[in-house]
DNA sequence: CCTATATTTTGACGCAGCGTCAACTTTTGT
DNA sequence: ACAAAAGTTGACGCTGCGTCAAAATATAGG
């Protein structure tokens, strides 16, 4: 019986040695570089028993973006909790999406690996299940927040228009910023010198087309950003 | 002198044959399922023939993207040919992009290709450069727009941000909301049913923030875009 | 402790795809 | 007509994925 249990505990914590040793290869040499033979090798196990954890290559690559979405899942958690204010926990939602993609850097390249195509296809529906739901729940705390300013009388969303429909328009303002600065190919060059404080400047901006009270200047918004974003990785970093 | 002619015609038009044939593959069956062995066939030549055309794979991908980049650079000088008004023209390019993705997902597929790292890091520096230009061309015109609406009084743009910025909010707006909508597992799951005419919203909210003249009501705005939209596929569809 | 059964590990193997290159064919110039 | 240049070919080497029968190890009963 304990014999049994230590085995498996075993078989367990291999899993993420696996997702541990896979992880830096994928952030720093690509998709490419990552091969089921070398990181074999360098688990110093045969490549058979990487294939009893994981049926393919691509549901590695779909468990390590999990992983990612549940970091920022919890610092989104985190963020809108650190103020009373309808608009100032936007705010600092608006703040963990730059830290998270500018101090977990590899985590959102992880993410957007799984944006394209194959992984996903390729991914169980069990897995596939599971990052919905983590997406789901990422949404309903922004949701949370916009329907809080609303029943606090700071927000009104147009008719027609949903909580999430209305989230989803920052969404694509920063997801799409993000995604830009990562991938085209030198933005300066195109005369966009300071691509984020462009976009935090384009985020107060849009709150103020929807006049998402109370009213702060730009500076204020940007020391207040400033303070949140320190208060965001607080005891557990993890 | 004449035959010499008549092989370098043949020549120079199987690499458009070369084009046209894998694009309905890499679209419709993705990048895996393109590969030289199976171009070579449908081509009836050898697959080394396919390599005195395109040093790799990664090339022929690349030589498509720039395709569709042009494709969207004309789109856009055309959107923005089509009113005096200056936020007009700004809508009509908003109205491009939409129509870009929607009636030309396939060329928005391969563009979103080129964005991730191995096919861009693979291509040859020569058409590194095109690919810039062509975006740094695309930019331009819209900064275009955006300056003429300075000149003419109708906009005011924040000191210390360039037009080029200013246009990086939309762009961001446009390219996020269209990338999540490409890649995002049902969007509608998480409580966005009409990601479209929420992001034409979005972005007519972001114009009122940054108090563009004239102003115009969102139905108006709806129906002038609709108007537009028709007249940008004017004679040439190509 | 031994043996039978279940579980886990292993790595050689089959297969597919990329890119190469020496041999072969066609074109060009004289 | 012939030699040199240009173009074409497909077999080959290599890497990487995923499989599976055989070997190793663990579990359980006598």
């Amino acid at each position: 019986m304990e014999t049994l249990s230590r085995k498996q505990r075993e078989i367990s914590d291999r899993e993420r040695q696996i997702l541990a040793l896979a992880r830096p290869i994928l952030v720093h040499e690509g998709y490419q570089a990552l091969s089921m033979d070398r990181l074999a090798a360098q688990m110093e196990y045969a490549k058979g028993t990487l294939y009893n954890h994981f049926p393919n290559k691509e549901e590695i690559v779909a468990a390590l973006a999990i992983e990612s979405l549940e970091l920022r899942r919890k610092m989104f958690e985190r963020a809108s909790l650190l103020s009373p204010i309808s608009r100032h926990r936007m705010m600092a939602i608006g703040c963990a999406c730059d830290l998270y993609t500018q101090e977990c850097a590899e985590h959102f390249a992880v993410e957007q690996m799984l944006r394209n195509s194959v992984i996903w296809q390729k991914s169980s529906e069990k897995r596939q299940v599971l990052i919905q739901q983590c997406e789901m729940r990422a949404m309903s705390v922004v949701a949370g927040v916009v329907r809080d300013a609303v029943a606090a009388g700071d927000l009104t969303v147009p008719e027609h228009m949903s909580a999430e429909e209305l989230v989803f328009g920052f969404w694509s303002l920063t997801y799409g910023s993000h995604a830009l600065i990562a991938s085209s190919p030198s933005l300066s060059e195109v005369g966009v010198n300071d691509p984020v404080r462009s976009i935090r400047y384009h985020g107060w901006t849009l709150m103020n087309g929807y006049q998402w009270k109370p009213f702060i200047s730009f500076d204020e918004t940007e020391s207040l950003m400033h303070q949140l974003g320190e208060r965001i990785f607080g005891d557990e970093p993890n």
